[in-house]
DNA sequence: TATGAATGAGCGTTCATTCAT
DNA sequence: GATGAATGAACGCTCATTCAT
């Protein structure tokens, strides 16, 4: 899988990866080559992230689990500090939008890493199953919701897959504010779940 | 732009625009080589689409434009027979839906440029002005119903954002039902704009 | 398999199948690289073999089927021409040695890709069935020459590989006379074969 | 030459020939790089290798060395009990196929490296006087036999490069059995050698 | 209108080797 | 003795595009 995991090589298997993300971010996964990640990480052959990386779906993979390990983190504090789904939901939201707001060229790369990187038969190189699949774990969430009380009768998959699209789309829309975005997805999402007024 | 438009020429351009929908929607834009759209088109040589097209930019505008000109058509129709703003956008959502439905390999193929196809400097090829923004038009939907009383506050751009997110999520989950995901949607988007119980 | 079929087309597949030829043999298959065969047809770029052979595999087996056939068909007439099994053994080591006197670089490739060319999971290019196997040819002419009572008993697989590898030794010393070479072989080999005076 | 001799310094000489030998008759001489190589030793670094040979001129000839002395080792016993030019013919093929029976591997390897070595400049890494060349032993072996008038007048030259093709071709021929190979081959070239009856 | 032929640039990957401890 | 780290060159192959009919 790697080559002997000491500091050095630890030092450089990170500077690689902070490269690529920086290069798939500004020139998109199809542009980002190993020519023009090593440019940007400042060594001087191809050859470098070839000896760190058994080979290019490696290194995304790696770039991915950085990212995502991050934001699992960052968001899991948050989210246990929540009790009922509705906080949950508020926590899920707005601590990924700040993550995404202090994080926006990560999130990018893992954005156009989701949609782009297939494996040489074609399927998808980040599978759901290998990310312990966002959009099962809102709908878990919402299904809590609707046996607590709290929520109305809704399908879980269709209100989680909007809320991870929601927030993705943030993602790629730099022009807003971040918070502000944040708050109004909240307000939106609190009433789109919550049970109807009798 | 494009050279003499006569009937064999516009048919050329169809066969090769739609064998281009199938390779971008099956193996992705960054697979989608002239050289595998013209297998595909059943063409010897990969001139003919240089022939035809002045460069893969072209080629790639051709399919976007194509696909979003019969959308807009689609939904023109239902948009126009609809007359308060809760109305287009339940209109919005379930004929979008039912489109995705009947195209779902030239959405996929939309989405694929959309999100991937990128000029030599790095820009998006498809940008939201060149595609009368959908985003731009919903949010002046939002406005219209929020000015006329129907709709609560909100942000208007916020809420556009998601409710095309939701739309395009859509079109990759192609597991769901999508008449029963447009119903979803619409029961989602009406909760989430309508103005709150006094 | 091939671009199509012209003239012109013909004729480059044929140069660069002469240029690998030499060059396979004064280097060596491992050293035969597409940038070395280029340069030795004049040609300006790899990408030229690449677009008229599908890839590597191709090429090669282009080359050696070029030569066994001409092989094949030089010897055959020759072959025709005898009548009994001894006569066949005679005319089989004869005109072997003289193609190969003939042709020492094409023969010199052929033994190289039969040696070296694998694929990609280690098996050898080119197989013995590929080539309508001269061991099992040979060991067909030996069960008959013991069937007619011309030969003695002995085991024909055997013999059949030992005048294989008689043959194809006498390619790499070209040192010495072929014709000369031949005659010594013809002579070893129906004294090897032959009935024991009793 | 090489690093300083001691037991350990021998020992990983010893370990890296073993896996080099190993390597080679596997995947063939093109493809034993030295990143195989160390795998197979069970080494992390190529640059272990590196460290006990010059370069990969003098691993491939510590290879062939360690065989071959071996096998001059094992069939020169046999070659020293015989007395006349017939029984040391027959010693020779016997025993060489016994060891190739018991070294397939290692007799791989050398062939291997024989076909295919090669120098910088494209001339074989083994050079017939490097190995105390066999065809010239054999040469010598079938004059003092023509001397003695035990064989009949042929060209020693050529009945020795076809006794070590024919040898050579056994090793490669691992369906057969060796000790059945091995007794065909004696009746063969007692016959193509001796005295023709008058 | 159509095409075969050709092209230079770039791709990810592997190579044996060297540097620096 | 041993090792991790790094390297430039070369590999086969694919790319969109252009040339010349």
């Amino acid at each position: 899988m790697r080559v002997n995991d000491t500091v050095t090589t630890g030092a450089r298997r990170a500077q690689i990866v902070l490269a690529a993300i920086d290069t798939i971010a500004e020139l998109g996964y199809g542009n980002a080559s190993f020519a023009r990640i090593a440019k940007r990480a400042g060594i001087s052959s191809t050859r470098l992230i070839s000896y760190h990386f058994d080979d290019k779906a490696e290194l995304v993979r790696a770039v991915a689990g950085a990212v995502l390990a991050e934001a699992a983190d960052y968001m899991g504090k948050r989210l246990r500090a929540a009790t009922t789904p509705t906080e949950q939901l508020t926590a899920y939201l707005e601590s990924n939008l700040e993550f995404i707001a202090e994080h926006p060229t990560a999130i990018r790369a893992v954005v156009e890493i989701a949609t782009n990187a297939r494996t040489d038969d074609g399927r998808p190189l980040l599978r759901a199953e290998d990310v312990d699949d966002p959009v099962s774990r809102l709908a878990t969430l919402f299904r809590q919701g609707q046996e607590s009380g709290e929520f109305r009768t809704f399908d879980p998959i269709v209100m989680a897959v909007t809320v991870r699209a929601a927030i993705d789309a943030a993602a790629s829309r730099t022009d807003l504010d971040p918070h502000a975005y944040g708050q109004e997805l909240v307000g939106l999402f609190l009433r789109a779940t919550r049970k109807d007024p009798s």
